[in-house]
DNA sequence: CATGAATGAGTATTCATTCAT
DNA sequence: CATGAATGAATACTCATTCAT
């Protein structure tokens, strides 16, 4: 009876994992077309080709579920930026593009559940906004931090406001994203941006002698 | 047709003038607070002190308001903005701070519209996605048009990426006042925001020896 | 202004609490007829003939209703019984069944109002029950306190255990209702039905020498 | 149709048998604590531990579970009443304490099922409330014997209304069910309950004086 | 012009029951 | 026999908009 059952148990685990990322990946299309407010429960089980008691088999509420690929979009950003060392000292203006572009490529290679976050994330509740502030200050945080190295490195300027910086590029890096990526651009040219963007940002667009 | 009936249709089109906006400056700030979605007609007909049927005399559809009232921000920011004149050869680089801190200035004063405009304009449907992105590429527009005279005037470099750069300063402004003004901030320093970013996006973050 | 628009207003007003007896009086019969549970508000609305919102206009809910229909009930109730003044000293013996004819004189009246009350009033929440419980406590104290009374005036036995007394007089009239008048017998005789019972509780059914 | 399959069969009657058991007394927990309608059948197979599909293989439905722990009560109750022999002339008077008494016993022993009957069973269905009626219609049956037996013997008055009579005792006694055992009286005094009852039913509470 | 009562399409969610495995 | 994932009809309730007064 335990092998039978066990098996039967973890298939029947293993379906249901199955079934709950259909969903989830189905949801996410109709949400990236339509927007939150304008999906309805009835759009969901429609596009998951699934009965309405079926999802909420899986989720306990349409809320929920878009907060799970909320978080699960987070959590693929913060990945992708992580995984830049700020700390290897050699070439940074060389690096930087790449980390840039690593980025980039992360959120064109999710694009849906980005262009949720830009376009509907915000107002929803108490809960997401939340949620999203404190990504948005982790983010923010890790700039002002690779800011204050390369002071410290003696590659950034003493007399940054860094703060103000930080939100800059930030909030320069997010346009990009939100133009040339959420937009429906069919498949922009990253490197092009990695470059401009880390250009702007490094010897910003005056010419020095205009000092 | 007598004068006295002109004198009451325009007395009639005065008060209906002041009557919506009254309205409008009610729905204004619950909008503000409460969210688009969140503010029901009758929370907006509670706040302007008019009967349900009374408010459907002056706008068409809540939806209808709400696109009047962006209409209005964009109007107002456009206006702080073009009061910028870039040909003004001489020292761009000193008068830069203070088109910015305009551009701050009216956006602070009109606080609540820009956070409606952060905060829900996005996604609401079709029309408002559509305004809103023409507003936006005027703005861009405006941007890459200054830098390009720049480039002209031998101020800005050659080899800027007009596009690219012009996304990172607006965006770099819009999360500026996405964080330090549509949040609760008390009194945001315009003067030290305005003077961060245009030496971010003037000189860049490095030193130029790391070239 | 003044009279026309108080004269609006009350005219209002009066219109509005027709409606509310207007609908409650639908949804009397209508629960009455098919029970709490399996009465849906489509239900109510269809008996009222008005539109689901109309409902919601003037009922927070189902449940506030059917709560609002059970007051009244016992309000209704409670009057009935209170209107008997036990102190008149003046043959008790002969006041009784005139008493309990109006009891079930003003059950009959509401019979559907009864009928919810007996058939649906209890385990819907924890508010109804308390509500009744509350009622019937008061009825059982109002019968023990008649009892206390009629022995201090040496009409009722010394040794009469006045709690268990209570609840068997209580509950003998609750069943009669429910047997006699609840149920849909056309034309109960009241004045039989009084007469029984003050003489069952009264003299017993046993022959006095068969003690 | 050979022994073996015999065996199998009735094995399989035997735990079919209690299997069904199981699923039952579980249910009566379930639905004695919550109600009838705030159970659902995901609570019923929780507390019996089983799957839902199993459930279905020993019962029709929900409603028909329920239906069939009514008639276990109904019998149950039955043969607690039944067992009084009222035809045992000696002593009818000493005898009465005990025959209630055991009634009183049997609700105790089961309350659940008691508790549920006076809850719930009420306006669920047509077909409960016949049952229901039916029931109660034997149990008057049966104390209208008991009187006019009793009036036989010349124990009862010959002018009491046996009808009006026999609906207050077996009202009576439900009442006192209801209030003391239903109700989560830890343990009643079920003697003295029993001779409140036998005393205000025999003799009345009035002072044979009065008269 | 102003009112606010009335409307009804639309929403998210539940739950008794079925059925493939 | 046993399982539990799947079903979908049904439910209470909301809210932008209309319309008689």
């Amino acid at each position: 009876m335990t092998d039978e059952t066990d098996g039967r148990v973890l298939r029947g685990q293993a379906t249901r994992e199955v079934r709950r990322q259909q969903i989830k990946e189905a949801s996410l299309q109709v949400f990236a077309d339509r927007g939150y407010h304008a999906t309805s429960v009835s759009d969901l089980v429609k596009a998951a080709s699934v009965a309405r008691g079926t999802f909420y088999l899986y989720f306990q509420s349409k809320e929920s579920l878009f907060l799970e690929l909320l978080d699960d979009l987070m959590m693929e950003l913060r990945a992708g930026i992580k995984g830049v060392d700020p700390s290897a000292n050699a070439g940074v203006r060389d690096q930087l593009p790449t980390v840039i572009g690593r980025v980039l490529k992360t959120v064109t290679d999710n694009r849906s559940l980005t262009r949720i976050l830009f376009r509907e994330a915000i107002g929803l509740d108490a809960e997401v906004d939340a949620r999203l502030a404190a990504f948005n200050d982790v983010i923010h945080e890790y700039v002002i931090r690779a800011l204050r190295l390369g002071r410290a490195m003696d590659v950034v300027r003493a007399e940054v406001d860094l703060d103000v910086a930080a939100t800059c590029i930030v909030g320069g890096v997010r346009y990009i994203v939100q133009r040339h990526i959420v937009a429906d651009e069919e498949s922009p040219d990253l490197e092009r941006l990695s470059r401009g963007i880390v250009a702007t940002f490094l010897d910003g667009v005056a010419l020095p002698s205009s000092s």
